[in-house]
DNA sequence: CTCTGCTATCTGGTATACCATAAGCCACAG
DNA sequence: CTGTGGCTTATGGTATACCAGATAGCAGAG
């Protein structure tokens, strides 16, 4: 007879972490006039869970920058503001372009090609108007890019800011004709990467990503005056 | 009458935080025969609190990945693998570059001028024996250019690697002349800055963490059989 | 009518009790 | 002597009780 080994360490504050990441996730806080506010007891009614496990996962979410634990205030999803945003943008280029860069070095052809197919069966609907379905084709493309670095951790990393950045992302896709324009940048640093060209490849990755972060630059500058400490 | 307004917003969960962060950062794991489990209940005792707050400390260590929680095993100190190091400084080399990037642009003149005072107060004792006190002031000038590059989130994320580090850093600066070489590429880097020539301040940085990268990768094999899954 | 101060209540913070699993020890059967 | 099964104990996981600050509403003094 031969038996599944089962995992003992899923513990049950791990999945109410999870839980909670995702539905923060697709709150899509900005612009909404989503009720930002959690209340511990109601929240552990709701999971039929006791306040502890789920206080532990708010810690971790609260060290992800996801929620604000204010003492005897309450616990908030945070909004970031405008500036938090382009850092986020900034420290993704940093990872990515490193990414792309290791990425010459050790890849092999076939995960290049494999990159090349994704982008190009993708890069009919950048025209269409599903720009939602593009939007998660192109998160992917920068996904395989940093897992093509074969650095976990620059993944790893790059992965936590993309979490934040899923509601910013859609709309600034949505704006203008950025979405041919990132198709030819995505052939262009396939080019490099194929070409084994370290420097070029990460050039090309930071400038592309460094033109989302001008575009939200320009376009959003509401955003900083929404959040902030409350009095 | 004036009063400093009283910041109620520490918790003993946040002391409890950062006291263990630093006794753990100080133990100085690798090599030693520390005792790398931790106790829950005695800990509390030692504290003097409750297991509760302990715990969500301990939960946001794990998050940052200095402890490991395996149910119902134990609470462990993480020790690096050899791969998991050479990953954090791949990674370091990653934000400093953008930083030295971004501070060619932002940065004062003043500013870069204290960053040669700094290099250039310290950069004797990398002959002398004191390389302790050399790769404090090291790390500081590398805590600078990511300051310089007026983005707070680069800072943040590297001081997260730095303080993994330090163990690792005093060792790898003790092996050969690599301190005077560090010397060196200091100047180069303040000199590209001061010129504000992007590219090369990028290079520079990228290329000089990288260095350290080569000679981790070098020296300690032994590490990666060290760590691991314990049965 | 207005302002002050009390109080009821809500919220997160902390302490404690209890539970389930893991691990080592030991007695007993073979 | 050896191996098995159960018991004891240690450990983290979870639930619950209690605490103190924060907040809003209300009553009474002015």
């Amino acid at each position: 007879m031969k038996l599944q080994a089962i995992d003992a360490s899923v513990t049950l504050k791990d999945h109410v972490y999870q839980r909670l990441r995702e539905a923060i996730i697709d709150l899509n806080i900005y612009q909404d006039d989503t009720v930002l506010r959690l209340d511990e007891r109601s929240l552990a009614a709701q999971l039929n869970i006791s306040r502890t496990p789920l206080r532990e996962a708010l810690t971790r979410l609260q060290e992800e920058g996801f929620v604000e634990i204010r003492p005897r205030k309450g616990i908030f999803v945070c909004r970031k503001t405008r500036e938090e945003v382009l850092e986020m943008i900034v420290a993704w280029a940093a990872l990515e372009s490193m990414a792309a860069r290791l990425a010459t070095r050790v890849a092999s052809d076939a995960r290049v090609a494999g990159l090349r197919r994704h982008a190009l069966a993708h890069s009919s609907s950048s025209s269409r108007a599903d720009l939602s379905e593009y939007s998660d084709a192109n998160i992917r493309f920068h996904q395989m890019i940093l897992e093509m670095s074969g650095c976990a951790l620059l993944a790893k990393m790059a992965d936590g800011l993309f979490a934040h950045m899923y509601a910013v992302r859609r709309r600034a896709l949505e704006e203008g004709d950025r979405a041919s324009r990132s198709v030819v940048d995505h052939m262009g640093i396939i080019d490099a990467i194929e070409a084994r060209n370290a420097d070029l490849a990460a050039d090309l990755v930071r400038e592309h990503t460094m033109r989302l972060h001008d575009h939200v630059a320009a376009v959003w500058q509401r955003w900083d005056t929404a959040a902030g400490a409350a009095p």
